[in-house]
RNA sequence: CGGAGUGUAGCGCAGGGGUAGCGCGCACGGUUCGGGACCGUGAGGCCAUGAGUUCAAAUCUCAUCACUCCGACCA
């Protein structure tokens, strides 16, 4: 490709809407253009980036008997009705009428058209297990897009869809894709990311793991053990709780706490530790509005996850002093009136405390010395508190670390819910009708595209794997208006295509800031620069891109065996790295 | 959906009641040219949209829309 005719322009300064590095560099480097919030249109540079992400990805689904298949973008209400998701899902869901009226919706995850195919389409135990794919558009109508390629209404995504006859046969192949996905990203080029346990929701009870690009500009809040690989998504996360004060209580006494009503505020007022209280926070339940109270220590906090899991149903704020005549900001565990069919929990934080301070249940009053032990002996201890800094690891005891990333691939577990919704059945060998169990996994395109950039980018450009650069060499002359420079430039960039290399071919006459500064800015992982200079002793200027390494001078005539080899090098790196044994 | 901010040339920005400015980029000519060169000439704008106030609005008022950031949400 001759940059002079490369659709897309690079642009000095940091557009005023991006605030992330892979945002910004990529608007800079002329590979991405906005459309709308959370829409973008892919210039050629990110185009052949994204085909060859999907390549890698094709290739490995493939491998472990994927079928790829096209599902439509479109679909009609009644299918998704069957599965009640038509009405379960809210906003998020891009809906419209076609011209009769109809009601129609767009696509933003498969798992109704998945079953549809399979539907009297496998109908035989014989016909499992199988495992259908597609890479295509989804839209989902998010809230609140952000961060350019990272979080996105409309965006490309891998996903696939596997159907079972039995929890083993699901367990075998779950584990299949689980290697598999690590093999894509380690092909995809990714270093820092790790697998974590997923959050499943309400339901609860089913497998999944998110794969987690770690990095600060992150969504998601993890936690991870760097002893014995431990990581979970904060949402999930269990921790040893720290040690705190069992010290036998004194009597209890109550105290006036007056307008003291946060944490902060009763521990000024009382000068002690917010270790040494128990606070309750407060919410009803959006099933029926029952109140739900959970109690954690003072400094611990609540994890909505849990606590919705605990509850089994979503969670609502709520209005204590409005709606249930409590004392807001006076809430305790002793004396505390709640009307029947009220969810009380107790966080494990507050197990076999001692001398803590509590809410008296009264107006601007507070208990001191409340034992766990001695003034509620029976209760029982729940895990609904997040994971702090600091805490230990369940398994080895180790100090968690916690971190943020990007979600760019989940694998779940589906079991029937789909295929008995549906009512999908497949005959088995006894005779009997069998829903199958289902796995779905997904790989969101562009987000791995920008993770990658994330992960590798400097503060001069992007810098792309070799399996994925939208092209492998920028051959790059300067001074073009010298007819060596000029001829040798034409004849290299015709010998490196004859030669099966991707060649993004400088062919601007422009000086060479521009061009230099342009080829850091766009990536490509070897840059081949030909001048009066060089070819004074007959060689090019090889460099590698993030490589701090001298730059090499190779004889013309043994550039592009050489640089075959630099690149085969490069992959054969990248597929060894893969290949080796998982994290 | 709450909070904050921004909409002026392709991009980045300034201006702030009286006919629209700068830098970059773009086009043309010339001199340069291994780290975003220089000189000259030129093209390019319904100042987000709508309604007010005013002799006069890009500027003031109100509303709307769009985009960004923080939070809520996230099959």
């Amino acid at each position: 490709m001759k940059i002079s005719k490369l659709v897309g322009k690079r642009v000095k300064e940091t557009p005023n809407n991006a605030t992330i590095k892979s945002h910004i560099l990529l608007l800079r480097a002329g590979y991405i253009k906005q459309v709308g919030a959370g829409i973008f249109s892919l210039l050629p540079p990110a185009q052949r980036v994204s085909l060859k992400i999907q390549k890698i990805i094709r290739e490995e689904m493939n491998k472990i008997g994927g079928q790829e298949v096209l599902f439509p973008v479109v679909m009609p209400r009644e299918l998704w009705d069957m599965s009640g998701r038509y009405s379960s899902i809210k906003e998020e869901m891009v809906r419209f009428k076609d011209r009769t009226g109809h009601d129609m919706l767009l696509g933003m995850t498969h798992e109704e058209a998945a079953v549809h195919m399979m539907m009297n389409t496998a109908t035989s135990h014989e016909d499992l297990p199988v495992m259908i794919y597609q890479i295509q558009t989804k839209f989902r109508d998010e809230a609140r897009p952000r961060g350019g390629l990272i979080r996105v209404r409309e965006f490309t995504m891998k996903d696939a869809y596997s159907f079972h006859t039995s929890q083993e046969d699901l367990d075998v192949y779950y584990k299949k894709v689980y290697d598999t996905y690590i093999r894509i990203y380690k092909r995809l080029g990714f270093k820092n990311f790790v697998v974590v346990e997923g959050d499943n929701g309400i339901m609860g009870g089913k497998v999944s793991h998110e794969y987690m690009e770690v990095t600060d500009v992150g969504e998601d809040s993890l936690v991870i053990c760097p002893k014995c690989g431990y990581s979970s998504n904060m949402e999930v996360a269990v921790s040893v709780k720290d040690e705190n004060d069992h010290t036998i209580a004194g009597e209890k006494e109550e105290v006036f706490t007056g307008n003291a009503h946060t944490i902060e505020e009763v521990c000024k007022f009382l000068e002690i530790d917010a270790k040494h209280t128990a606070k309750a926070v407060c919410y009803k339940t959006a099933t029926d509005g029952k109140l739900v109270i959970a109690f954690l220590r003072g400094d611990h906090e609540i994890n909505e996850s849990k606590l919705a899991k605990q509850v089994k149903s979503e969670l609502e704020a709520v209005d204590v002093e409005e709606e249930f005549s409590l004392p807001a900001g006076n809430i305790g565990m002793l004396n505390l009136n709640v009307p029947e069919g009220s969810h009380i929990f107790f966080d494990l934080s507050l197990k076999g405390l001692e001398n803590l301070v509590t809410g008296a249940n009264k107006k601007d009053f507070h208990i001191k010395n409340v034992s766990m032990t001695r003034d509620l002996p029976d209760v029982n201890y729940v895990d609904i508190s997040l994971v702090k800094q600091g805490e230990k690891c369940v398994r080895c005891g180790e100090t968690l670390n916690l971190t943020r990333g990007i979600e760019i691939g989940n694998i779940f577990q589906l079991g029937t819910k789909y295929t008995k919704a549906m009512g999908m059945k497949v005959n088995m060998p006894d005779g009997s009708a069998k829903e199958p169990i289902m796995g779905c996994y997904g790989i969101g395109i562009g987000r791995c595209l920008a993770s990658i950039v994330e992960e590798k980018a400097d503060d001069k450009g992007l810098i792309w794997p070799m399996t994925i650069a939208p092209w492998q060499v920028y051959l790059c002359p300067l001074r073009l208006d010298n007819e060596n420079v000029s001829a040798i430039a034409d004849e290299l960039y015709k010998k490196m295509e004859e030669a099966g290399m991707e060649v993004l071919f400088d062919d601007r006459n422009v000086s060479a800031g521009i061009k230099l500064t342009d080829s850091e800015l766009m990536g490509m992982p070897i840059r081949v620069v030909i001048s009066p200079k060089t070819l004074s002793n007959g060689t090019a200027e090889v460099t590698m891109r993030g490589n701090e390494k001298e730059p090499l001078f190779i004889p013309i005539g043994e550039l592009i065996p050489e640089l075959k080899v630099m690149i085969q090098d490069e992959i054969d790196d990248i597929e060894e790295y893969a290949n080796g044994k998982n994290n």
